[in-house]
Formats: C-alpha cells, structure tokens, sequence
DNA sequence: CCTGTTATGGACTGCATGGTTCATAATTCA
DNA sequence: TGAATTATGAACCATGCAGTCCATAACAGG
C-alpha cells in the first residue's frame, strides 16, 4: 500500500553478476554497480542492503542459472559423455574467443574471497556441489547406457570434472592458447574415456 | 658514493609477497606493505617504483622459489611418479592443515589480475610455463626410466597436471575437505599410472 | 482528494587509499 | 672536515570509496 519498485530485480541482480563477475567484488565499486543496474545508491541499498549482499545475492542468482545452463547441456546430447566432451570443448572456444577469459563466477569468487569470506565460501561451496551432482547424475546415465565401466566411481570423477575445469579456466586466463587447453582438456577427458 | 640501503632488499621482497599472497592485490594496502617490511614509503617507493612494481617484483621473487622448491621437490625421490604424486599428496595436507588455502600465488595472480593487467598475466604465463616444463621433466625421465610409455604425450601431461593442480588448489578454498581433495586427486593422478 | 507509506535520486560524510613532498639523517669522497 | 648525495620517515594531498540522509515523487487505501 504505497509506492511500487520501479525496476525489475532479477534483471537488476542479473547486471550487477555480470559486472561483478567481469571485475571482481574489490575491484567493482558503487558506482559501476549503479552504472550496470541504472539504478540509484538508495534502490540497491533498500533492495540488498550493502554491497556485500548484492554480491551474495548476485551468487545466487549465478548458482540458479548455472545450474539451469549446465543441467541442460548435459543432457543436450543422448550420449552424456559427448554432452561433457561438448562442455569442455565449448568453454575452451569461449576461452579462446575472449569472453571465457573471465573465468567462472564461482572460481572467481573462490580466489577473491573465499578464505576470508565464509558465507561466500559456503555458498560457492553448496554451488560446485549441485554442479558437481548434475555431472555424477551424466555419469551414472553413462554407466546405465555403458558407456562407463560400472566399476567407475562417479563420484571421484565428477569432483575431478569440476576442479580441472576450474583449472582449464584459471590456466585460460593466463595463456588463452587453443594448443595448450585442448591439451590439457585431452588428458584430462581421459578420465572418461573406455 | 652516499647514504646505502639499510634494508634487505630480497628480504623485504618476500615479506610483501607474502602479504600479496595472502590478501592478493587489490586488498593489501601501502601501509600493510610497510608493516610487512618493516619499512617506510619512501624506502619501498624508491626501490620498487609503485604498488604494482612491487607486486610485480613480488611475482618474479615468487617464480624463482616456486621454481627452486618444485624442481627440488621432483627430483627428491628416485622415482620421478612417486615425486609427482608427493606432490600432490602434500598441497592436499597443506590445504587441509590451513596455510594451503591462501592457493598459489600465480594462480592467485591470475584469477584477480590476468585479464586486466599484460604485464601480470604474461609473466604469470612464462612462470607457469617454467614449471610445466620441469614436469614435463620429470615425466622424460620416468620415460626412460621405464615407469612411463613411450608414447606418453609428456607435454600434455605436464600442461594437464599443472592445471589440474590450480583446480584442486581452487576447489580447496571453498571446500578444504581431505576426502573431496583426495578423490580429485586420485583421478587427476590415473594420467601417470601404469 | 487527502493521508500514510514507500521508492527514488542526489547530495553529503567520513574514511582509507595510493602517491608525493620535504626536512633530516647517514654516508662517501675529496 | 665539509660538500655532495642518497635513504628515510612523517606529514601531507587529492581521490575514490562505501554507506547515509533527506527532500521529493509516486502510489494505495479510505
């Protein structure tokens, strides 16, 4: 029963991940996240409270549409080994290409702040988990199709999957070499091979 | 032919990189720098130019003891793979045990850094190279030694396990869990078994 | 149409930051 | 011993920062 919020805040949270994703939580002041938004200082402080929980909540909002974006390219293909031979290779051109050279929210937010930070750390934490789940859950469909020895431990390889991308995208910053990282992503894709 | 230097300049370096490491770039302040030393402004401004002169001295400082220390530790046992995988079994320990999870400085570089800064990401390039080929290294020798295939890609592999190494050290900051580290580790090091 | 309530934008505040300056101390060479 | 030179530390500066405040605008309910 009074004034309406004038802007839409998954859009809001969706543009301020974005800004804080391209330059990290230090590196990204007020401004630019009211620049981004177009919103005013007082809207986001009403709507997220201070700078630190527009970061969290912009990790969330990430987590939600990672999971989605990964969830279904996994299951893009009918063979879960090529939809996860079809990742790599894709965040290696992304890499390549230029705009994967931001690395992922997650990883970055691991670098940042996660040693001092706990609730961020947490939440990255609960983040590469449900990731890592969707990529058991393709290995398992692996296993059931045959594709995938029965004795292999999903679980191991899914943690593995997760951390040597985190990896292929932190090497990736540095050295945005096509060889190198189709290098790497050969070895380590091995991990699935018969 | 006047007042000389009354400070350790190697010295000072590697108490700021410390801090560097610890905090990264943006976070450690010219005063945590001059507490790091022990020394004044002028003295750190005079010897290093700027902030990120010192960084980047810092970096350089960083990759001749990364290089010093892993070279060692790779030749330490008779088997190269057996050195390899103390290797790795001894991040993992450190992670755990606490001081492992500030990461590695070059990747720590890298995440906060690369994009945005030449200078910081090539030289974070050629020091990862560098230890990529003292890898590599190690795998010849276990070539010829017996222990690894002939047709082994050592390159590739050395890449790999330089990568896969920056995944596990990220994965460790939000989740320094020995179990998960382990499993990675266990799959990561199925590229150098038998 | 009026009243209570909330959203908004801009101005403001205090503080920490990176960088600079300068007077002084320490040292060398003549 | 003294002139020239350089290191040092403390004070200083402008800037950018996160966070606050307030006057005003926009709405809802009566």
């Amino acid at each position: 029963m009074a004034r309406p919020r004038e802007f839409d805040l998954e859009q809001a949270l969706e543009r301020a991940m974005q800004k804080f994703w391209a330059q990290g939580y230090e590196a990204t002041s007020l401004d630019d996240l009211c620049d981004a938004t177009g919103l005013g200082r007082s809207s986001l402080y009403a709507a997220f409270g201070d700078k630190r929980g527009i970061y969290l909540r912009a990790l969330a909002h990430y987590e939600e549409a990672a999971v989605k974006r990964i969830t279904a390219t996994l299951h893009a293909s009918a063979s879960p080994l090529d939809a996860i031979r079809a990742f790599v290779k894709r965040i290696i051109d992304d890499i390549v290409a230029g705009p994967g050279r931001r690395g992922g929210f997650f990883g970055n937010c691991a670098a940042e702040l996660a040693r001092q930070d706990r609730a961020a750390a947490s939440q990255v934490k609960a983040g590469i988990e449900r990731v890592q789940a969707i990529f058991q859950n393709a290995l398992l469909k692996a296993q059931r199709a045959g594709e995938l020895p029965r004795e292999a431990d999903t679980g191991a390889i899914a943690a593995f999957l997760v951390s040597g991308i985190q990896g292929l995208r932190l090497v990736g910053k540095a050295n945005p070499e096509r060889k190198t990282l189709e290098n790497i992503a050969k070895v380590m894709l091995r991990c699935i091979e018969h």
